[in-house]
DNA sequence: TCAATCGGTTTCGTTTTGCAACTGGATTGA
DNA sequence: TCAATCCAGTTGCAAAACGAAACCGATTGA
């Protein structure tokens, strides 16, 4: 089989974006270090995944700038792993995941965990991508300018 | 090896959205899709997937209710995948990708496609999570309220 | 009518993944 | 103080997913 086809080089930003964290326990990850984790061993838990894998991802997240190793914030002699301005810029996307999978994943009065707004404790708001006016857009008002 | 375990009963809208789109191909899928394609032909030379992976893919995707196929619209015997409702709900995971990727991973000057309002020709505003109050949103401003 | 195209499926070898066992340093506790 | 345990990985192996190419029947275009 020839080796998967890196993606770094392409004009469009999707699927570069899609080369650095489109997978299954990359986009968990982010989800966990947005919630706050920073230990090997809290995602390892969390997640469920082997080990080896855990490490490869984390890894890979660090060489691509989106998390950093830090000293463990607890005296600890062990490291953390924490999001850099860049990875923080992923909130938006495991937002959409989320917001997504709330309105089309779970049964009508099925229960699920939530994003909430910490100072007033409320839910956060749809998001949707928006014109300059502020009307919301649907994907049918939108094009792509290709690259030529 | 077990087989990967699937996350259609978490708790979590993000561990569920991921289960169903959380990888490269079906990612990238909906990107050709949002812009408009909708045969297998051109997906296949559009992506250079396998033509296995793609059909395994497509099938997933119309199985998670997301893509849905009818008669080709231009009067051929072939058939067409389309976006459903459910489908354009992912319009906002795949902007956000596309917004990240384009301030994160391109040299200041590289050039790349970017997404334009029809009406305006106008490239979308960068979208991201508000609160109630229309503020803009940083992560730490949020917490999950888990399930118990 | 006949070659080319379409939309797959099959086969086969490679890569990636998952699990369990192992490692070696840090920490805890008796 | 020193054994037991925890932590953060790494290693080895088997299974699963993947990629390329060959194959296939139906459809289309010339």
């Amino acid at each position: 089989m020839s080796p998967r086809k890196a993606l770094d080089d392409e004009p469009c930003p999707v699927a570069r974006s899609v080369d650095v964290i489109g997978d299954r326990w990359s986009l968990l990850i982010l989800r966990d270090a947005f919630d706050g984790m920073r230990r090997f061993g809290d995602f390892q838990r969390s997640l469920g995944v082997a080990r080896n894998i855990l490490s490869d991802r984390l890894r890979k997240l660090v060489e691509a700038g989106i998390l950093e190793t830090r000293a463990a914030s607890d005296g600890t002699a062990y490291q953390e792993y924490v999001l850099t301005i860049k990875g923080e810029g992923l909130f938006p996307v495991v937002v959409a995941l989320r917001q997504w999978g709330e309105r089309q994943l779970f049964a009508r009065g099925e229960r699920h965990s939530e994003l909430i707004e910490k100072s007033t404790g409320q839910p956060i708001p749809f998001m949707s991508p928006k014109a300059g006016d502020g009307a919301e857009l649907a994907p049918a008002e939108t094009e792509v300018r290709k690259l030529r």
